[in-house]
DNA sequence: GCATTAACCACAG
DNA sequence: CTGTGGTTAATGC
């Protein structure tokens, strides 16, 4: 009987350097269910945390690391639908709409996953209404979020699109103008719906305009404004 | 017509 | 995995 005790001591959810804001209402008993639904896994570069077509066992909170979320269409060609950084949650729509996953996840750097049990999930949602409200908010958010950026995505030409693409990485996944892509060629251009020809082409006029600097992977952004304008003007 | 945009293809580091 | 160049189709003066 020590292996319960013993979980409970295990619990690290309280302690968590990247709580999320929805578990941060729970209670100590809740975060103990919370605790006990978990399992923390570490996932390297191009490992799957969420499989399409699976069968949706658990809703994960990405603790730190960078992630893509992505979904094989029907002529076999993957598109990425969102590239963030944790602490965030993934699969939660999928997990509440239907037993399968309709989007893979995987890790774009390495990643620290918490793979959380569904049914425990589900306890603290019909338990804690705030909990409810928060996880809601943020799902509200990043629907608000897609969107904005599916309306971008067909209304924008390439190079514009390919410029907000570049202003998400500076400004909202590293916060600096300096940064190593975490996607290759072929999935920046699965990300802003173009192929890697196209990109290649896109980012060489970008560094001719001195907008950008560019060595591999390595990318600094030397003029935002000209970018920025670029963004804007279709 | 002529120019621009972007996809598709093939070949080459 | 990337870059390059040629070709082709669609769209817009």
């Amino acid at each position: 009987m020590q292996t319960l005790k013993e979980e409970y001591k295990k619990c690290q959810c309280k302690d968590c350097v990247n709580i999320s804001v929805p578990v941060s209402v729970l209670t100590d008993q809740e975060l103990d269910l919370l605790c006990i639904s978990t399992t923390k896994v570490t996932f390297q570069r191009g490992e799957k945390i969420i499989k399409q077509d699976s069968f949706c066992q658990n809703i994960v909170f990405i603790k730190s690391g960078i992630y893509k979320i992505h979904q094989t269409g029907p002529i076999n060609r993957d598109e990425i639908l969102k590239v963030d950084k944790g602490p965030q949650f993934v699969g939660i729509p999928d997990a509440f709409a239907g037993k399968v996953h309709t989007y893979s996840v995987s890790a774009l750097t390495e990643t620290i996953a918490c793979m959380i049990d569904f049914q425990g999930f589900r306890d603290l949602i019909e338990k804690n209404g705030k909990f409810s409200t928060e996880i809601l908010k943020t799902m509200s958010r990043t629907l608000i979020e897609h969107y904005g950026n599916c309306v971008n995505k067909i209304q924008k030409q390439l190079t514009a699109f390919l410029a907000d693409s570049l202003l998400y990485f500076t400004d909202h996944i590293y916060e600096r103008d300096e940064f190593e892509m975490p996607l290759t060629r072929k999935e920046w251009g699965e990300f802003i719906g173009t192929t890697r020809e196209s990109v290649t082409k896109i980012v060489h006029a970008l560094i001719e305009s001195e907008i950008i600097e560019v060595n591999g992977r390595n990318i600094r952004v030397i003029n935002k404004d000209l970018l920025q304008k670029i963004s804007n003007t279709g």
